[in-house]
DNA sequence: TTTAGTGCAAAAGTTTTGCATGGTC
DNA sequence: GACCATGCAAAACTTTTGCACTAAA
């Protein structure tokens, strides 16, 4: 009774969200739960290759398309060609970028609600989900 | 003295902002001015040439390029792996997109500052700009 | 005439897909 | 054993670049 070996972080959450643990995913999800900020999914993958993992590019982008529709990852897009990708907090949330060195935090609470409901609603909208992306640089970058 | 002639509104703003009004430029933009939404650069090259225009996707992206760096026009990045275009009005604003029909609105009074210079600063960023893009529902889609 | 813009084709880069094989339940 | 996941390679797609040529100041 009980779990006879001790699970990873990774092959946990996967179970929680009713994902199949397979070593790739569980590896996949390793990398984001080390990564503090935001990764692509060439970088990801280049990582685990490093790290002796035999797996192939095309499963990562299927990996994270697994992740992301799980909601276990989020798929940010800084306006460029590629995406990054995030393991998520709970609930609702934004992100501030640093421009310097590209950290990421979680704003945790979003008081836009009210306005937006005002503000769209005097266009004829009703909102159902925003995005918001914060630009900024950190402590660190301003001293630097 | 005056216009020999009447310039078109969208050579009128190439001249204004500087940007040098070639006819291709002028062609991209009149395009752009004729779409109330956002539209990809394929998009748009589509329809330059189904309307006559000998204009190659090249030029497309290369002015579309040109026009965003001038102010003219904005990228909006749905999270796809596109881009979509947009002639933008004056200053700071955001976007409010009906998930339905594609329609945008711009919101134009932007409320958010006190509350992310807060937000922000709780975490040791100093905001230097941001982006919000909200999705919704507009009366017409509400109803269809 | 000198510079900047353009067309075409090729290249670069990211992401997706087909298919045979291997792993998981 | 049935089904899902994966590796590999090829394809699809968006965007950029090189280069010869044309148009604008």
């Amino acid at each position: 009774m009980g779990s006879p070996q001790p699970r990873t972080g990774a092959q946990q959450l996967l179970e929680e969200q009713g994902v199949r643990p397979t070593a790739r995913r569980i590896a996949v999800l390793e990398e984001l739960l080390a990564e503090p900020n935001d990764a692509t999914a060439q970088a990801l993958h280049d990582r685990l290759r490093r790290r002796g993992e035999a797996i192939g590019l095309a499963t990562v982008y299927r990996t994270l398309g697994v992740l992301v529709d799980a909601g276990i990852v989020d798929a940010l897009s800084h306006g460029h060609g590629e995406l990054c990708y995030r393991l998520c907090g709970e609930g609702h949330h934004h992100h501030l970028v640093c421009t310097g060195c590209h950290r990421v935090v979680e704003l945790g609470s979003c008081e836009l609600d009210d306005w937006l409901e005002r503000a769209a609603g005097a266009h004829g909208f009703r909102p159902t989900g925003h995005r918001l992306e914060v630009q900024g640089l950190c402590a660190g970058c301003r001293r630097g």
